[in-house]
RNA sequence: GGCUCCAUGGUCAAGUGGUUAAGACAUCGCCCUUUCACGGCGGUAACACGGGUUCAAAUCCCGUUGGAGUCACCA
């Protein structure tokens, strides 16, 4: 077996799709699990749709993700360029077409827009059992029409010519063998009018010239793969090894668009994912190891990847999971790295001078995603308005009468108290707490209420004191006992 | 509509003729606990349907139903 390549072959278009980011893993990982090469080539061959800024998210993205590759327009591995539009121009892809031209499996086509438009339209009325594709109008024309409608400069593309009758059997690591009636196969245009070949074709003829063993790609190319065995047969290459992988839909089993606000790596950047995260949760939709694991750094996938365990059926990108991986992620986070991405965060939620890395410590094992964190903190800046009935609590045993007794009774205490850290608070309260024979609840619910003016606080209310100071929880304290006093 | 593909809990999924049909997310409950989390323990919940083949079918075959994808000079 020759040596493993792969590659990833994104057109520059916009974000990066997670299905793609998908594709360009398990192209990665069956690379790097062989000890293979990972070549990224770009195919730009859409004039139309090309825009350049989505070449620097897929570089980004790449790197951020960790999928290095081994070759590409940026590091030459000899068998460059590695950029369509750059290939282009050494004639290659109309080299290639012409020789088909030669053995008659593909054909010059003049035909117009309108023509083709009409083609289309007349077959939809039809009766529905017509197929609407091209009826070979100009495989029909002879060698001094097309000499003179050549000569002329008429715009021209060249078409596949492709059987009517038999059958074209297709092969598919995961799918296995399908058949189609030849019937079926539409005679694909091969170049384009501007001279660009289509990425059907282009994809053909590149993988072949990078030596390429492993193509993945998804499921919704399926159908198209059947005309490209015509194309290796007729030049008499070996077919690479296609790997087609199920499609990954939205909560609606439709195929993920943009409309469910996650489906580009971008999107979920921007959402608070950790890309290791991502790159974990997508290697899992449609593939899973043999192991009973979920959680995979880069390399682990690299040693568990086995290409034959993916699956057929399409996966629902189910964003609740994701979060869940991904507060995994951040609870086993090193501190140092995880203070980079909820500093600045936290800052934009407290502007007093508190100490921000004990917030963050406080938060960390209670978000899933970053921006999860603003709502947790907001009233350390400012004392949100509550109501009297919140220091009301079954379970605690407390009531507003009571809780207004303790914070009357402890506010002295914490103003003595000359060291103010969670020790020494702690301690006060536990002294406090032993002498009246009080279950902790009683007096700490009271206190953290006060403090906080919420219900559900991150930390308790040693920590959240702590972080306030003496002079700040104090003064929360004293609005407390006012507010349950005018409630009186 | 034609063609192609798919079908195990709400979701991701293990399973390749004989299993009490794993596990994870979600959900519910309990424990821990000053709240919320974390952590621990447990519960609810699935082989789409109908025919075959077989001693034995979630697993193989056929059909039905359902879903998806695709039908461009886009990729």
């Amino acid at each position: 077996m020759s040596r493993v390549r792969t590659r990833f072959a994104p057109s520059p278009t916009g974000r990066m799709h997670v299905g793609n980011l998908r594709t360009a893993l398990y192209e990665y990982l069956i690379a790097k699990h062989a000890d293979g090469s990972f070549v990224l080539r770009i195919e730009d061959t859409d004039q139309e749709r090309f825009v350049p800024e989505a070449l620097d998210i897929i570089y980004h993205t790449m790197e951020l993700t960790g999928l290095v590759h081994d070759e590409g327009p940026d590091k030459d591995g000899g068998y460059g360029p590695y950029v369509q539009s750059e290939r282009m121009k050494s004639g290659v892809y109309l080299d290639f077409a012409k020789q088909l031209v030669e053995k008659g499996e593909a054909y010059y086509c003049f035909c117009t827009k309108e023509r083709l438009d009409s083609l289309r339209a007349s077959d939809k009325t039809e009766s529905g059992k017509e197929i609407a594709k091209y009826d070979k109008h100009c495989l029909h024309l002879s060698k001094e029409e097309i000499a003179a409608n050549l000569a002329a400069g008429k715009p021209y593309v060249i078409r596949q010519n492709n059987p009517e009758t038999g059958t074209t059997t297709f092969h598919d690591a995961i799918y296995g063998d399908i058949t189609v009636d030849n019937e079926e196969l539409d005679d694909m245009v091969l170049i384009k009018a501007d001279g660009y070949p289509t990425y059907n074709f282009a994809n053909v003829i590149d993988d072949h010239l990078m030596n390429i063993t492993h193509v993945v790609r998804g499921n919704e190319y399926l159908s198209s793969a059947p005309k490209y065995n015509r194309l290796y047969e007729a030049f008499g290459w070996e077919i690479p090894e296609y790997v087609h992988c199920p499609i990954i839909t939205d909560e609606n089993h439709k195929k993920l668009s943009k409309r469910s606000g996650h489906s580009s790596v971008e999107d979920l950047l921007e959402q608070g994912f950790l890309p290791e995260a991502i790159v974990n949760f997508v290697a899992l939709l449609g593939w899973s190891p043999s192991e009973d694991r979920e959680i995979f750094s880069l390399e682990e996938l690299v040693e568990a990847f086995d290409y034959h365990h993916i699956s057929k059926s399409p996966a629902v990108f189910d964003i609740t999971k994701a979060k869940w991986m991904n507060g995994e992620y951040i609870k086993a986070m090193d501190m140092e790295r995880y203070l980079e991405y909820a500093l600045p965060l936290i800052r934009k939620v407290v502007t007093k001078d508190y100490d921000l890395v004990k917030i963050a410590e406080l938060v960390k094992t209670r978000i899933e995603v970053f921006p999860d964190i603003a709502e947790k903190i907001d009233f350390f800046d400012e004392l949100p308005e509550y109501d009297a009935d919140m220091y009301i609590h079954k379970k605690m045993k407390t009531n507003r009468e009571n809780s207004l007794q303790v914070l009357r009774d402890m506010l002295p205490r914490l103003e003595e108290l000359s060291e103010y850290s969670i020790p020494s608070i702690e301690a006060l309260c536990k002294e406090y707490i032993a002498e009246h024979e009080l279950k902790n609840g009683r007096v700490l619910w009271p206190l953290r209420t006060a403090v906080s003016g919420k219900q559900m606080t991150p930390g308790g209310a040693y920590e959240i004191m702590e972080i306030l100071g003496k002079e700040e929880s104090l003064l929360r304290i004293r609005k407390g006992i006012a507010l349950l006093e005018r409630e009186d």
